[in-house]
DNA sequence: CTGAAAGCGCTTACAG
DNA sequence: CTGAAAGCGCTTACAG
């Protein structure tokens, strides 16, 4: 540290670390740009000189220089901050935060609630001070995508963008096999009328998870009841309320699959005060496995969506699409996780 | 946008806005930095220009030649990942991303789990990267809090740092208080053997929610009973334990006062295990008022801890002292939410 | 492999 | 009230 004439102190400069390692300042910025074309002895000079005065770079200095920012942004947007009461945001935001602070990336949290902050974003974004975006958005209406892509902005969807085809990159889980997976272990468990609660479906978890259950209703030779399937909007008091109507509408159901573990959590409490016992009486698959899963009593048999890996792998594209590379959409398969729900 | 000979848009500058209202570069930068100083005829040129490129501040140039980020970091340091589990975690995070929207300055999220990331961020947020920190940390022996505030750097905790006395400013919920409201709250409906399952005692909501149970025992002329209390960790599944431990050291509690609802619902899961009924055979008090507050069955009363006023007094705080004010110690009283579980 | 120098886009005394 | 100019700390062709 270099103490100015006021007192304050002034971190040391890419200026002081060439003085002390007696050479300039191109030479001090090449080795911290990948070290090419610097001599061994150079080298040491200087990883000696930044070590003594404990120089770190500027950031806005370089960024004003290259023109990236080398951060990312995080953006929600959920009118209904729902995904946020969701314990999947965490784990989702922690892997994405974690991953990127290995690239010593930082990661800018921005919610957007009201078109209003989705327009002041959008232009805050699209003005080059991230790099790229982490989309977290189900709602196919959401306009964000299609705005960020439109401007090439380096973009990766959780989740894949209905209605953008494959325009956007996007990490997805494997929803439309996870629920025939889920299905098929209610059908192998002896469960024949197997109800569903839907996510909202002008989301792609909302229509494949349905279509999934469909799928195995078929392959087993089962007929597919309308009135067996109500449609959630992934809360957990909308799951109560939904399975208070599927239990109107069905009350011979001996299962249930749910979207979300979230909503799953609600519909075992609803079932328990309807004075059904769960899994004897109806079972309940859920989906997600998040921390929802394991806080109620019985625990939920449930499909793991990969979280984990769905923030490595957002990362990897975006940090993929920021270098220049195409990317595409990824898939990642969801496990069956048994419990004591089904 | 200007497009340049790469074909890649360039965004306008503070020099296109002048060329286009006819003024020089420094009106511009006087405008944007609040207009003192522009007569009104430039001004109205100048918002027409702004308006007609689409200009948007390069935040990189300005806090270069400024030396502040106008950015601020919210760094939490959990090495048990204790408090992301956290419902509350949420609010926090989302009050205070909200709050500093409204003022324009991006929330940087850090996460610091090991003794490296706390290095690596230490260095990083004390190399002017960002103008402050809003702390999440409850652990007395998390150095962060005294580091940071050596450097200078302006900090607002979440939470009274322990040991650093007044050194610190913070924001805390009125957790004595709280305790107490609670356990006269217990004590109203008739119960006289309480236990009380705590935080963390390293923790200022572990010994001061502790403080506060064993003030009202003696306001109400009961003694202290050791057996009946036992240390928690702000987790679901330590509150389960800390029950059967309860329950095994003290079978006769008619009530138990659990220091937050995560661990409240793990414990009200362990009475039912039990054969307790909650809150006839015992009753249940939790404290926070998060969202697993509702999410068991009884829903819990509990003393409601005001996040939204947490976090928007933490930005305030930590913009004041980044304007060069100095700021303290606030306490925001809880308030008695009262539901099925007591 | 290395240094000198231009340039990134802004702010801010300074002189008028 | 306004403009010309220096300077913030870096990167990157360029010439050697």
């Amino acid at each position: 540290m270099t103490t100015s004439a006021n007192g304050r102190r002034r971190p040391p400069t890419i200026h002081d670390v060439a003085r002390e390692a007696g050479v300039s300042r191109g030479t001090v910025s090449r080795f911290l740009n990948g070290g090419h074309y610097v001599s061994p002895a150079a080298r040491r000079a200087v990883e000696a000189a930044i070590r003594k005065t404990g120089y770190v770079v500027n950031r806005h200095a370089r960024s004003l220089s290259t023109g990236r920012s080398d951060s990312v942004a995080f953006l929600l947007t959920e009118p209904q901050e729902k995904f946020f009461e969701d314990p999947n945001f965490n784990v989702l935001l922690r892997g994405c935060t974690e991953r990127l602070a290995q690239h010593d990336i930082p990661l800018l949290l921005m919610l957007a609630a009201s078109d209003d902050d989705r327009r002041r974003l959008t232009r805050y974004i699209t003005s080059g001070h991230v790099d790229g975006v982490l989309l977290v958005s189900s709602h196919s209406g959401d306009p964000v995508a299609a705005e960020l892509r439109d401007a090439g902005i380096p973009l990766v969807a959780c989740g894949k963008p209905l209605g953008l085809g494959s325009k956007v990159s996007y990490v997805a889980a494997a929803d439309r096999d996870g629920a025939q997976e889920m299905v098929r272990h209610l059908l192998a468990g002896g469960r024949r009328r197997i109800g569903m609660i839907t996510g909202p479906l002008d989301t792609p978890g909302g229509t494949d998870r349905l279509a999934g259950y469909r799928d195995v209703l078929a392959e087993a030779e089962l007929p597919y009841d309308p009135a067996l399937v109500v449609e959630g909007d992934y809360r957990r008091t909308g799951g109560e309320q939904a399975a208070r109507r599927l239990l109107a509408q069905a009350p011979d159901i001996d299962a249930v699959f749910v979207a979300s573990d979230l909503m799953a959590a609600g519909v075992v409490n609803a079932l328990h005060q309807s004075g059904r016992s769960v899994p004897d009486d109806i079972a309940v698959g859920g989906f997600d496995d998040s921390a929802a899963a394991t806080a109620v009593t019985p625990a939920l048999t449930t499909m793991r969506q990969p979280y984990d890996r769905i923030s490595a792998e957002m990362v990897r594209m975006l940090l993929a699409q920021i270098a220049g590379e195409d990317t595409a959409g990824v898939i990642l398969p969801t496990e069956l996780v048994v419990r004591d729900s089904a």
